[in-house]
DNA sequence: CCCAGCTGTAACCATTACTGTTACAGTCAG
DNA sequence: CTGACTGTAACAGTAATGGTTACAGCTGGG
């Protein structure tokens, strides 16, 4: 499915600039993130780009510029990040009609979509569990 | 994501060899398949290639060759074949190992893999509540 | 008011995956 | 033996991803 690491890459993010939050730092440049994600500055500023855009992160330019979450970590679910930065559906349909002829190429487009919004939404539902304060928890909880 | 569509095309195709079987004929080949399809056959026998390797379909070769399911339809989950033909996880972890010198790079793999895991489990248990049997009986019903 | 320091974004590259296509060797029922 | 079909290699076009450089735009603090 050719995964990408988007979803990794902002959630690892949003951990590090709730931590540094919690240790008194009001906020990070992209630098400071790629730091500790060890990637470039601009993949960052992409990735939280986004996020900023789905209203989950705070950035503020010019000098003493950075970003931090724009609300509580308790209240970022992975749902909110995944809708942040994930635009195409799980499951692709054909790329080129099927067959209208034949009774399944008729028929399987509206069967399947209906069967692939079910699994979307126990997706959904999974990654609505799990906030941002929950993963920074157990991140730390195994390395001591 | 960059979604693929191998899923849609292997249900696809299953679902036909299981409406060809119903009609009373036997086997199919990729041609007839791809002619449903609306794909080119080698297509076909890629994909028709992995469910035949996870043991979902049969096939003959030399003449009068072709393809039918191994089991009836109903024994057949998407999950089965969500198994067969997708091999990448879900969400990917960073292409480089994070800064380990940063507590959140130090422990956001592990922790994150704990909340993939879950997810893949949400969507591996809704894709085996349908059957190819299932899907066959939304084709045909949307299609009288 | 200016400037250093940072963001936003365009542009480009290498890599990889996917789909479609041609070609051809291997297989086997009749 | 032969015709029909599978299995697979090889190649092309398209697209996404991650990484990189470059640079214009913004703005807080001096």
């Amino acid at each position: 499915m050719a995964a990408n690491s988007r979803l990794t890459i902002a959630v690892h993010a949003l951990a590090w600039l709730a931590l540094a939050h919690r240790r008194g730092q009001a906020v990070l440049t992209s630098d400071e993130v790629a730091a500790s994600v060890l990637t470039n500055p601009v993949v960052i500023r992409r990735g939280l780009g986004e996020l900023h855009r789905a209203g989950l992160v705070e950035v503020r330019r010019g000098a003493g510029a950075g970003w931090r979450l724009a609300r509580p970590p308790e209240q970022i679910t992975l749902l909110d990040v995944y809708e942040a930065v994930e635009r195409d559906p799980l499951f692709a349909m054909h790329h080129t009609e099927p067959n209208l002829e034949c009774p399944v190429g008729r028929g399987i487009r509206p069967a399947l979509t209906g069967v692939y919004d079910g699994v979307e939404q126990a997706l959904r539902r999974e990654l609505a569990g799990t906030s941002i304060a929950d993963v920074l928890h157990r991140t730390l909880e195994l390395t001591p």
